[in-house]
Formats: C-alpha cells, sequence, structure tokens
DNA sequence: GTCTATAGCCGGATAGAC
DNA sequence: GTCTATCCGGCTATAGAC
C-alpha cells in the first residue's frame, strides 16, 4: 500500500540525513520503516532509486519552506526571519539532508541537474519576494532582484551551517534577520548615493 | 619516508573529497598515491586515521588561506575578496573536504570538537581583521566583531556553495566582495542613526 | 617499512515461498 | 507485495615474506 511508500521515505530521510549515502544500509532503512528489505526493492528497485526518490521529495517540501519563509518575511517583517532560520536549523535530518543533496549533486552527475535546478526555483522564489518588497516600499537597492536573493539565501545556509556546528548561544539565532536588514540598508543608501557606473 | 605520508595525504584529499569519506575506498587512496594498502595501515593504522590525519592537515591549511585571504582584503580593500572566492571556490577538492568536515563533524562526536574549534579560530581571524578594519577607519558597525566575522564568513560559505553547483556565470564572482561592502555600509548607518537599545 | 595475498565481514541485490 | 534466506562482490584489515 502507500502506506509503505511514505513509512519507507521516512525510514530513508532519517537514515540518509544521520549516515550519509553511502554509510546507509538498505538493511537499516527497512528495519527503521518497520518492513523488510524485499519491500524496499520491490517498489524502489534499487539504493540509488529509493534515495532518488527521498531527494525529489524533499526538494520540494524545501521549496515549500522556502515559499512560507518568504511570505513571512513579506508580511511580518524581517524579525519574522529569526523563526525561519530557527526552524530550518531545529531539524537536524533536514539539515543533513540539504548538504547531503548538495554533496550528491556535486559528485553525481545525474543528479547535478535535478539539484541545480530546485537551486534555480528557490532564488526565483527569493527574487520574487525581493521584487515585491521593493515595490511596496519603493526603495530600490541598486542591484538585480536575483543577486540580493541570491545573498540571502547564501547567507541563510551559511549560518545554518554555523548556528548547526557551534555550542547552544554561540551564533544569536536573530543574527540573520538583523544582517538582512543591514545589507537592505546598505545597498538602498548606496543606491541613492551613486548609481554604479554613471557619475565620472 | 616522509614522502610517503604525503603522496598518501595528498591522495586521500582527492580520493575522500570525490567520493567522501565512506565512498572512499583504501585501496582506490593507495592506488592513486602509487603504493599499497600496507604501507597506509603501517603509518596510519586505520581508514578513519586516515581520515583524521588528513581532517587535521586540511583545516590547518584553511586557517591558512584564511589569513592570507583576510590579509589581502584589508590591504587591497574590498575587491580583492572577489579573488579569495574565486580561488576557494576553484578548488573542487577544497570545496568538496570542507562540506565533508562539516558533514564528519556533525556525524561523528570524536570529530565534532576538533572542527568546531577551526571554526572558532577563523571566526576569531576574521573577528580581529574587523577589528583593524574598524580601527583603521574609524567607523563603528554597531555589532560586535564577531557577528559581523559571522555573518562575512557565512555569506562566504553560502556563495561558494552557490558558485560551485549552478553553471558558471550563474552567480557573480565579485558578488560577495560587494554585499561585504554592502553589509558593512549598512551597519555602519544604521549604528549612526540610532544605537540600538538606548533613545526611547 | 613496504609489498602481496588472504582472511573475514558486510552490504546490495535476488530468488522463491506465501 | 511482502517476507526469509541466500548469493556474491567489495571492502577493511591483517599476516607474513622481503
Amino acid at each position: 500500500m502507500a502506506r509503505t511508500r511514505t513509512a519507507l521515505l521516512g525510514a530513508a530521510a532519517d537514515v540518509f540525513a544521520e549516515r550519509g549515502y553511502d554509510g546507509a544500509s538498505v538493511d537499516e532503512i527497512a528495519r527503521v520503516a518497520g518492513v523488510s528489505v524485499g519491500s524496499i526493492y520491490s517498489r524502489f528497485g534499487s539504493k540509488q532509486d529509493l534515495f532518488r526518490a527521498l531527494m525529489t521529495d524533499y526538494l520540494d517540501d524545501d521549496l515549500e519552506r522556502v515559499r512560507a519563509g518568504l511570505d513571512a518575511g513579506v508580511e511580518q517583517g524581517l524579525a519574522a526571519l529569526e523563526s525561519v532560520l530557527l526552524q530550518a536549523a531545529g531539524s537536524r535530518p533536514s539539515t543533513l539532508l540539504d548538504a547531503e543533496s548538495w554533496a550528491a549533486a556535486m559528485r553525481t552527475p545525474a543528479l547535478r541537474a535535478t539539484v541545480a535546478a530546485h537551486h534555480r526555483r528557490v532564488r526565483s522564489e527569493a527574487a520574487a519576494m525581493v521584487a515585491r518588497s521593493r515595490e511596496r516600499t519603493g526603495v530600490d537597492l541598486g542591484v538585480p532582484d536575483e543577486e540580493v536573493a541570491v545573498a540571502m539565501i547564501a547567507l541563510f545556509h551559511g549560518l545554518v551551517r554555523e548556528y548547526r556546528l557551534g555550542a547552544p548561544g554561540e551564533v544569536a539565532p536573530d543574527l540573520y534577520s538583523r544582517m538582512v536588514g543591514a545589507l537592505a540598508t546598505g545597498l538602498a543608501v548606496s543606491a541613492a548615493d551613486g548609481p554604479p557606473p554613471s557619475g565620472p
């Protein structure tokens, strides 16, 4: 039944996250899911295919989370970004799967296109959010929305990385919202002072 | 001889980077290094110990690169940061080993302390650089140097991640220096406008 | 210290009963 | 479709000659 598929993908998420792709064993995934190895192979055909299925699922969910987070940021202001970072960093499996998706994309040509496309979708969503903010506030940042989006995303992932590795309290959770705010301010000021390549 | 050790660590860097810890085989490392598996075990005792030796080596080198990059930034200004990012992102093995070090630290308790300590050292170097810039320019950013440092590091790693995964040209190499500049400007402006929690 | 050869194990995948 | 039992290849690690 479809129930098995869900349980299997859940178990796969936990085990692949905790052990990494190569470190994970099909046996353990089956055990955690409460089914037998045979079921995995009847449904997914191979360990790689199971991983691929998990990745597409995970990336879809991730895009949804990004959308929700960005909406919160637009509607409730920068302060809301603190909870977005806390939520993302709070889920250890998600954090590890995210890293795993990047590593797999870097190492497996077949996965690279999928993951890279996901990154472009996320970037595009973030850029749209920047555009909405820009239109609402009427402040021009002087650089393409896409570039602001890339910077925001990079800062986000980099902070989650530090946040998770460090001891509790080592990285302040509201650092993200404060730095995004400062970034926006800085870009706005620079744009107002001098439109980049024009005056002598 | 010590020659073997160097060759082995070089081969280990390449293979662990390309395959990941679990995906790498001792056999392949030996083959790439041009020695036999026996030599590895006589020198390092186990695959894990070889990996640990590689990590400490890699983290030391990384700290050196950070120092060099920060010095360039301080002396030649923000524009130099473009080449720093290009250099870091230009080395595929380094990028992958960096990700591997984070993942290993997250998953292996024995490695966590080592890698976390490295991150603190990097952070502290960056904070010292921020302090030097602050003293030189006389501009106060209104937040602790450490926090600016964390943000700069996070932005850096996040951008390298996007830069490497995306197609060539998808992420502009000078985005880092521009965004760090904007961040500094934004912080300075906010600090000048209103010292955070003081006025009514 | 470095090699070759091999032990011993573990994990991915399949066969075949139900 | 799900189970159990099994195959088989590859891996880490060691033994022993040089």
